[in-house]
DNA sequence: GAAAATTATGTTTTCAAAGACTTGTGAATA
DNA sequence: TATTCACAAGTCTTTGAAAACATAATTTTC
């Protein structure tokens, strides 16, 4: 469904929402730890994302990333767009580029509802909320 | 949401159909024209297929690939299953493999929805149903 | 023998992952 | 207060593997 990027960067991002709720950062190697992914992708995917503004970074002694009070109130579909683009939100089922209303692939009309569907869901997840469910260990992240 | 080879597979079903629902068959290079997709590899896609009974084919002149009555019948579920596996019906959202009911993801129970409403539509759209709205000009094939 | 699928092999591109090196920053220290 | 040091993110380059696409030889059948 998503590309294995994209699904590192959400898991990261619930990840540290977690852990620096109150003002912590957390650096690059607890967050590979946390989540079970390799250190240096995570880090190239977290650093991409940090330069888009989808969370915030320190450098130095005692830096680390962390998530400021808008970013928390972001919504999964954010994270999702950001990596993959919106082409899981927009594009043809059958991978045409013409696929439209008025000439729709075969599954065009019904795919529609799917991707509504899916979309809604994303966009109502928001990072901060999802780390209650964690803390109360109702959900994992680990693989 | 699919491969490509997915997606070249169920367009190149969905054509076949349509073309050879009188008893003819067609060949590799019309299909591939048809359904605007590289000659060679909508050809392996094919044979792989046909090897798992998903449609036919005949060698040697006025050979070709075709669907008999039991073909057309299948949804295009069990061609994505004979292409991309189950993955896209059962994988976790997130890439998880231990992701279930008891230790389930944060976004587990909502995708579950979106899941089941897809392989639903993909196992109501049946091969043969499709080539009529083809024929109506509902819908098209080429890119 | 010619037309078709089939098989085998090779190339290119994209994605996932790893490594080495660079830059910035807070804190100790002299 | 200026210097230096260590720590942490940031950048650049490379490797590995799989997916996407191409070429050529082979087999079957009319």
């Amino acid at each position: 469904m998503f590309s294995k990027t994209c699904e590192y960067a959400i898991r990261a991002l619930i990840f540290i929402a977690q852990k620096t709720k109150d003002g912590d950062r957390i650096g690059i190697k607890e967050i590979a730890k946390g989540i079970d992914s390799p250190e240096h992708f995570i880090a190239k995917i977290l650093q991409d994302l940090s330069k888009k503004g989808i969370l915030q970074s320190a450098k130095g002694p005692t830096g680390g990333f962390y998530l400021d009070k808008a970013s928390r109130k972001q919504s999964l579909a954010s994270i999702v767009r950001a990596v993959d683009g919106d082409k899981i939100f927009q594009g043809c089922g059958l991978g045409l580029k013409q696929c439209s209303e008025t000439k729709p692939c075969p599954i065009h009309h019904e795919f529609k509802k799917v991707r509504k569907d899916l979309l809604q869901i994303l966009e109502n997840a928001k990072v901060g909320a999802l780390t209650d469910a964690l803390e109360n260990s109702m959900v994992f992240l680990k693989r």
